[in-house]
RNA sequence: GGACAGGUGGCUGAGCGGUCAAAAGCAGCAGACUGUAAAUCUGCCGGCCCAUGUGGCCUACGGAGGUUCGAACCCUCCCCUGUCCA
């Protein structure tokens, strides 16, 4: 089941290469067991689970300096450079020396996945294995999180053209007649996904294409292109032991909360400091590698049709909670008041969406509260020490 | 004081004699989620009841009366709101 750092590594690397290479052309023989000598050892992981704005960052920050461990985020929008206020990344001074790993890592035209995310936190960790250091994961984003840990599907990797391609479609016809054609390459996962549900419909169809077989198949397989011996076609995340804080604050609470910290991002910092207008103003009319601009405004079009897409010019953050209004209000689309009050009820909303999500991950402890708050960070340090030990 | 326009479920807003517990959107609640995920999508959404259904009952379209077999929709009066004239 497990390998050591190097050779856990390597399998990884390999369970993650992508379509290009040929099925059965690994020269490595497959060593689904490998003996127990290079088995790792299993070493704990904290794993921070909740809801936006309830503290998770100061509680990661707080038990890394109890622990000795060091942060990693596993936030879809904290990953990109220059997105500091607007998604809610601990400013240098709060991290107390504590270092973070995949802040900043990505510019914001760049597309990033999940994939890409499983990738680089892979190595972040073993990277943190080797030094011997706790990894904290805190972040908001269920999907990277879920990458890491189960893994992903052995499937191909988003294709731009055929995307554009079947975008086309959609365009012509509509999403049903999409749906209609995964109702044939696959209709065991066209069966799970809602017409409706384009963007899912869409890189399934994509996925069936490019691997030219059924997406359920690769879903239900039981053994990853190395020869291991996986569920789901899901590798998971060998080598670690996943101690897992979920943070469950009251709900009226936290909507004030909400309120309250989107409110403060659209004031203009007052000691100086960027604030969220600054990073889109940047972000949108230059200062940076992705000053120009040039498709913005067919692309805005196409976007209107066809429901949010990506594609040359548009930059993925900007797409992000609080950034989608401070773009209209510095375009002069919407008033201060209604870019506020849109953010704060989509955020509140995004709450929500995480709470669902979390609710099912496997393991949870839940603890009532805020991560900021100095007795449930007490409560909760206590209890991850007795589970690190054990 | 006069002339119009209007008052509909938490909000916006359709409906203008029956098929209306009342379109649609928003908000809210619940849920889904395997490479865009701070995304995308689904369900519920006056109350109560049998909880099987193209089910039953109650309360609802500013208030009070009236016309009608039947009214959110028509008439009368009253109370509010907006615009205009004084």
């Amino acid at each position: 089941m497990s390998h050591t750092s190097q050779a856990g590594k390597v399998g990884l690397d390999a369970a993650l290469a992508l379509p290009e290479e040929g099925p059965a052309s690994e020269g490595r023989s497959p060593e689904a067991s490998l003996p127990p000598a290079t088995v790792p050892m299993v070493v704990p992981l904290v794993v921070i689970v909740g809801p936006t704005a309830a503290g998770k960052s100061a509680l990661a920050v707080a038990l890394a300096r109890r622990f000795g461990g060091e942060v990693v985020n596993y936030d879809s929008v904290q990953v990109y450079r220059g997105f500091d206020v607007g998604s809610g990344k601990l400013r240098p001074a709060e991290r107390h020396g504590v270092p973070h790993h995949l802040l900043d890592i990505v510019e914001g035209g760049q597309v990033f996945t999940a994939g890409d995310y499983r990738r680089e936190a892979t190595s972040v960790l073993a990277r943190l294995r080797e030094r011997g250091r706790l990894p904290i994961l805190v972040g908001g984003t269920g999907l990277y999180l879920r990458a890491l840990l189960q893994g992903l599907f052995e499937g191909p990797q988003r294709s731009e053209t055929l995307r554009a391609r079947l975008r086309g479609i959609v365009y012509r016809r509509d999403g049903a007649f999409l749906h209609r054609i995964l109702r044939r390459l696959d209709p065991t996962t066209a069966a799970r996904i809602h017409p409706n549900d384009t963007q899912k419909v869409l890189r399934a169809v994509e996925v069936c294409w490019l691997a030219k077989q059924p997406m359920s198949g690769l879903l239900a397989r039981d053994r990853d292109d190395a020869g291991h011996p996986c569920v789901g076609g899901l590798v998971g995340l060998p080598g670690y032991r996943a101690i897992k804080v979920g943070l469950d604050p009251d709900r009226a609470a936290l909507y004030q909360r909400i309120n309250a910290r989107v409110e403060s991002m659209f004031r203009e910092a007052p000691d100086g400091q960027r604030g969220l207008l600054d990073e889109v103003r940047s972000a949108l009319f230059g200062e940076g590698p992705e000053a120009s601009d040039p498709g913005n405004e067919t692309l805005g079009r196409e976007v209107r049709r066809a429901g949010p897409r990506m594609g040359t010019g548009v930059r993925k953050p900007l797409e992000a909670l609080g950034y989608r209004q401070a773009c209209a209000l510095v375009r002069g689309e919407i008033t201060m008041e209604v870019a506020v009050r849109d953010t704060q009820t989509a955020t509140r909303q995004y709450a929500k969406r995480q709470m669902t999500w979390f609710r099912r991950e496997d393991g949870v402890t839940w603890f009532p509260g805020f991560g900021d708050d100095s007795e449930v960070q007490r409560r909760i340090a206590e209890w991850v020490g007795n589970r690190i030990k054990n």
